[in-house]
RNA sequence: GAGCCGUUAGCUCAAUCGGUAGAGCAACUGACUCUUAAUCAGUAGGUUGCAGGUUCGAUUCCUGCACGGCUCACCA
């Protein structure tokens, strides 16, 4: 039997009926004059008696988000890329054909529609509609109005559902674009110039993450996805380019966690003729002002807890951190046998190598990094954990480096630059002894980076801020998958 | 990769001790010209993620698989 075979059948009929009458369901000539938002603005504070005077005839298109249907009238909500609006139609208005049309609309399509505002008994603004044309002929009900989309698996899978059913959603996207588009503003003011590096790398450099693998025929070679930009960036600044910055997608062939999707955006920039000092205060400049803008005041809830980013913020040595906030015992930093003693006294399994250094990377992580809530720069890092780093001129085991945390997560790893080809060839060769068999060591001397270095590089100071973990902060998200448009997800199965 | 939890109508959720799978919204038919989760009357909609097992009988108990979530591991 027809009417009961399934809802995106029926709206197939539907459509199939109306191009059967020669009306085309999918139009592209209507004309918008206004959203929904420019309507409020023009219109929102006058009376209605004001209104009853407005000249002005609106056309609006959205899709139509609720019907209230009474007969020989009917209330609709559409929405458009602004916002939402009410609309008013009435068959003495329209006509009796016309209202007949009318209410073969489904929630979920588009219409466009053309009328004068007036305000409802309860005071809501709403378009006394004219004309109006159906725009789109929607195939699939839109989830439920009232709870929306909860399913985190379809909301991840059918964002554009996510989209549409939960406000809260397109409130964090626009929030992240926000950010971005700031992040831009604010680096162009300070005369930094926006480029842009590979991301198909025959050496991935500049981390360590296990990298994606890809191949390109016509060169016959192997090509790695980018795991960071920072090497190529720092050839552009060997170039003369002094201030630059990549808005970069990155990839890493690791775990996916709340706070990691194989792909991810970085912020990088570099400055020359500055060191880790300015790059702390820019830094804190750029998130403050973000912060500022986005909240109003410089305390922000995240994930029940507040956060002040009231400047200055908090800044700490590694070493100190790991006695102060780790409390650990003060003998780890004289002996590295203790430092291990106490790594495997907290079940760490110290893989990675046992250099003294890395070993209190490790306790760093474990002991120290989660306490970080409040925004805290940790700054000298052992040597032996920050092969790009320049090191301290009053201890050469230490770098010029510091690291941001914000709720106890890393958002931020910056540094003066490493500019002495000889030293940075020694630090490659040390991570490739240090790695031993496990790494191939023709994918960690970059010889094309050393030979640039070897050019000069001016004095430089570099950073990179995770923006995806930035705006998790800066939108209460507690998932890095909640401020990804599609983050990845394994296929689903189809059921044939 | 490991542990725990989840998967029921298009959506949001129920289903007692293992006893014929229900509701709201959406849809369909009808009434209704200021509603806003409109209202009222009626109708239809299910391989309970997939495959097995136990049982007279499985949404429910067991095993495996798939997908997802959380935690851990990994991510210098």
């Amino acid at each position: 039997m027809d009417e009961m075979s399934d809802l995106f059948e029926q709206r197939v009929r539907k459509l199939q009926l109306l191009k059967k009458e020669g009306i085309n369901p999918f139009p592209n000539d209507f004309k918008v004059s206004h959203t929904s938002k420019e309507v409020f603005e023009r219109c929102g504070s006058l009376s209605n008696e004001e209104l009853q005077t407005f000249e002005e005839s609106f056309s609006l298109a959205g899709r139509i988000m609720a019907i209230r249907d009474f007969g020989k009238a009917a209330f609709i909500h559409i929405k458009d890329r602004e916002g939402k609006i009410q609309a008013y139609l009435q068959k003495n208005i329209l006509g009796e054909e016309s209202f007949r049309f009318f209410k073969r609309f489904d929630i979920g399509d588009y219409i466009g529609l053309e009328g004068r505002p007036f305000k409802t008994r309860t005071g809501e603004l709403t378009i006394q509609v004219d004309r109006f044309r159906l725009l789109v002929k929607s195939l699939r009900p839109l989830p439920e109005k009232w709870h929306g989309l909860t399913d985190i698996e379809t909301r991840y899978r059918q964002r554009y559902l996510d989209l549409i059913a939960n406000p809260r959603t397109k409130e964090v996207f626009l929030r992240r674009i926000q950010i971005i588009q700031r992040i831009r503003e604010f680096f162009t003011a300070r005369g930094f110039y926006e480029v842009e590096t590979p991301m198909l790398h025959p050496i991935p450099g500049g981390a360590t993450a296990k990298p994606f693998k890809t191949y390109h025929n016509a060169l016959e070679m192997d090509l790695y996805l980018r795991i960071a930009p920072e090497l190529y960036l720092k050839r552009l600044v060997i170039g003369g380019l002094e201030r630059i910055f990549e808005i970069n997608r990155s990839f890493r062939n690791e775990g996916i966690s709340t706070l990691h999707n194989p792909e991810f955006t970085m912020l990088e920039f570099y400055q020359s003729y500055a060191t880790y000092l300015e790059m702390m205060e820019m830094t804190e400049d750029l998130i403050c002002s973000l912060v500022k803008e986005i909240y109003g005041q410089f305390s922000i809830p995240y994930q029940g807890r507040e956060i002040d980013f009231t400047p200055p913020w908090k800044r700490i040595r590694f070493e100190e951190s790991l006695l102060e906030i780790g409390g650990l015992d003060p003998a780890i930093l004289r002996e590295p046998s203790k430092a291990v003693e106490v790594a495997r006294g907290l079940n760490l399994e110290l893989k990675k190598g046992t250099s003294h250094g890395r070993v209190l990377a490790d306790l760093f992580k474990e002991v120290v990094e989660p306490r970080l809530d409040q925004p805290t720069f940790v700054t000298h890092y052992p040597t032996a954990v920050s092969p790009l780093s320049r090191r301290n001129e009053e201890n050469p085991e230490l770098v010029d480096r510091f690291e941001l945390f914000i709720a106890g997560r890393e958002i931020a790893n910056g540094f003066s630059e490493l500019n002495d080809p000889l030293d940075q060839r020694e630090r490659f060769l040390q991570q490739i002894s240090e790695r031993g068999e496990e790494a191939d060591a023709s994918l960690l001397m970059d010889e094309d980076f050393l030979l640039a270095l070897e050019f000069g590089m001016p004095p430089t100071a570099g950073e990179g801020i995770g923006i995806d973990r930035l705006v998790m902060i800066l939108t209460d998200s507690p998932s890095i998958r909640d401020v990804i448009f599609f983050p990845l997800l394994r296929p689903e199965r189809s059921a044939t």
